[in-house]
RNA sequence: CGGUUCGUAGCUCAGCUGGUAGAGCACGUGACUCUUAAUCAUGGGGUCGAGGGUUCGAGCCCCUCCGAACCGACCA
């Protein structure tokens, strides 16, 4: 009884409803595979034809509705695919005398949550819902918690669950009662797919990297850290996988990719969650005009896969992906949109021009930052549309190929969509002399307290040392990507399950501890009930009050307990 | 990290100038052989996120904490 009380009203009738159906001989959860001919998707999609056979059809799902009018009563079953009512009579699931099945089994211990079996034909009800005649029901798993409710009429949906506590924490039930939430995660894996399928063709290299790495490179972030026991060494967990797949450009392949997750010890919102996943690749012998080219097809193939049209609608605006996109230097970006030359500005004229357009500096910021901050603050916002910003400043970019015309810049490209960084790419640098030299650079600039600077990696040195081919690679959020396809406004619901601040739990202490200060232990929940969870929050609390309460609630709940008396209570509180 | 808002029954939400809590759905019992937000009758269900304070009295006022959302800061 104990344990009974923790529990809710709802919870307790379904745990009776399990001893139930026991005692009539159903297992609530048996182990038997159940042999599904149908989903709901299958059955509505043919519905005619099977209508007009009276199909046979086994479909199986969790009941989400119960319509029950005597003898008769319809459910709504749903699966994978979808719902279908199902109609249920009781001589049709009960042909014999013996009407326990559908009295007893079905209308009293079956409820909304629990996942049946069903066999029976296809028909049309008189008022034209398709639905499945049931001729038998098996319980495939009885549900002891109940599921939120939520109705539907013409489309419109009442009640929905929006609690986002609920929602991202209980994932499972965000997807059990939100049947749009589940098309996003269809949605997001089709956007995978067809990115791993154009890649395939092309014949490039699905591969696998360390995500536990010594030396945490190929970005400018703060790492997760931990430990190695064997090894006695700390690792990181990776912020990219660029240095990992460069090697084996070196190492010979001529295109690489992987679908990776990646982790950085950063702050949380909406666009932003702890590990999150990243696609890079790198195919040698190209530079980044042609990964502009590469990457423009891609996004058009997405578009087209999951939509069939290149335009799609992000909150208030429409998006095109066709191509091509619009390219533009970062130098006319901020000529365009902030309305300032930078071309041969030194940095204390960069500082002064920033101040003119109100934006706030400071003085360890240098040249490339400086005009990074100009352009995030003035031009971001206003592409919308997928717009390539190219030539990038050096500082900003210690693994990029220095521009072949100008040496201040590198060949780098982002992508940017509706106003935010979608794709991030390079001519890939291979010189290793200029790369070591970068690596320092960043060193110097970790010295002076930048934590993100980047580490110095020998080992990725010592393999351009042996000569990397030419290349391009790019790296594009998939998360973000599928924010945007799925038109979702916040990262956490294209991630499963995303990073939650954990539940805390009310600490009890057991009867045991209340025993010391000689508790009778029938008198353990009732504390607990009042809020006295542990034994140190009854110290010093007024024996009286006390008093009060306990027989209170004993009078009140019936328990019919023998009530301390005033002396035994003054002892409790005691230390 | 700062600002704003929120946390009441299994779920969605009311709750008056402070007077020990209400509705709909869900659940229990009963009725009903084509319903569909089924219907009708009836019943039960709440330490009002946690702790402290003010008060004769707190869901409401004040403080602290926990959790969440949004905006900003930081950050790719």
């Amino acid at each position: 009884m104990a344990l009974l009380d923790e529990l809710s009203e709802q919870e307790v009738i379904r745990r009776q409803s399990l001893d139930e159906l026991r005692k009539l001989g159903i297992d609530p959860y048996p182990a038997a595979m159940y042999p599904v001919t149908h989903t709901t998707g299958s059955i509505l999609s043919n519905f005619e034809n099977l209508c007009e056979q009276q199909a046979e059809v086994c479909i199986a799902g969790r009941i989400m509705a119960r319509r029950i009018m005597g003898s008769a009563s319809f459910l709504e079953l749903q699966d994978e695919k979808g719902k279908i009512q199902v109609y249920v009579k009781r001589d049709d699931i009960c042909p014999g005398e013996d009407k326990t099945f559908y009295n007893v089994v079905f209308k009293k211990h079956l409820d909304i949550g629990d996942i049946i079996g069903v066999k029976g034909f296809i028909f049309r009800t008189q008022m034209g819902e398709e639905s499945v005649h049931a001729r038998e029901i098996t319980l495939l798993s009885k549900s002891i918690r109940p599921l939120p409710i939520v109705k539907e009429k013409d489309g419109k949906v009442f009640d929905a669950v929006t609690d986002a506590e609920l929602r991202y924490r209980q994932r499972y039930v965000d997807l059990i009662v939100n049947p749009q939430v589940r098309e996003v995660f269809v949605k997001r894996t089709k956007i995978v797919n067809t990115m791993r399928d154009f890649f395939n063709s092309k014949g490039y290299l699905e591969v696998e990297t360390p995500i536990l790495q010594p030396i945490p490179g190929g970005a400018a972030a703060r790492p997760f850290i931990t430990h190695h026991n064997t090894l006695d060494m700390p690792l990181y967990l990776r912020i990219a996988d660029e240095l990992y797949l460069k090697r084996l450009i070196v190492g010979g392949f001529n295109g690489v990719y992987e679908f990776s997750r990646d982790f950085r010890n950063e702050g949380m919102d909406r666009t932003h969650n702890p590990e999150f996943t990243v696609l890079e690749i790198y195919v040698a012998y190209k530079d980044y005009f042609w990964m502009m080219d590469f990457t423009e097809e891609m996004l058009e193939r997405v578009a087209l896969s999951l939509h069939g049209t290149t335009a799609i609608t992000v909150g208030d605006s429409t998006i095109n992906f066709k191509r091509p996109f619009r390219r533009l230097t970062m130098t006319d970006a901020i000529k365009e949109y902030a309305g300032v030359d930078i071309t041969g500005k030194t940095e204390e004229q960069l500082r002064s021009i920033c101040k003119e357009q109100g934006i706030e500096v400071d003085e360890t910021m240098g040249k490339g930052k400086l005009i990074d901050t100009l352009f995030g603050e003035k031009c971001e916002q206003h592409l919308v549309q997928p717009t390539f910003i190219m030539d990038y400043p050096i500082e900003m970019s210690p693994l990029c190929k220095r521009h072949r015309s100008n040496p201040e810049l590198t060949e780098r490209f982002e992508l940017i969509v509706g106003g935010k960084e979608l794709c991030n790419a390079y001519s890939e640098l291979n010189d290793p002399i200029d790369q070591l030299e970068r690596f320092q650079e960043q060193l110097r600039l970790s010295e002076k307290g930048d934590d993100e600077a980047m580490f110095i990696d020998m080992d990725f040195v010592r393999a351009l040392e042996y000569g990397m081919p030419t290349c391009s690679g790019m790296g594009i959020g998939i998360d973000r990507l599928t924010m945007f396809m799925t038109n979702q406004p916040s990262i956490q619901d294209v991630i499963l399950f995303p990073q939650m601040r954990p539940e805390k739990k009310q600490l009890k202490d057991p009867v045991e501890a209340y025993s010391q200060r000689n508790i009778p232990a029938e008198w353990v929940p009732v504390l607990q009930k009042l809020g006295y969870s542990t034994v140190v929050s009854l110290t010093n609390v007024a024996p009286g009050k006390l008093f009060n309460d306990i027989c209170g609630y004993n009078k009140k709940n019936k328990l019919g307990l023998q009530n301390p008396s005033m002396d035994d209570v003054k002892r409790w509180v005691e230390q």
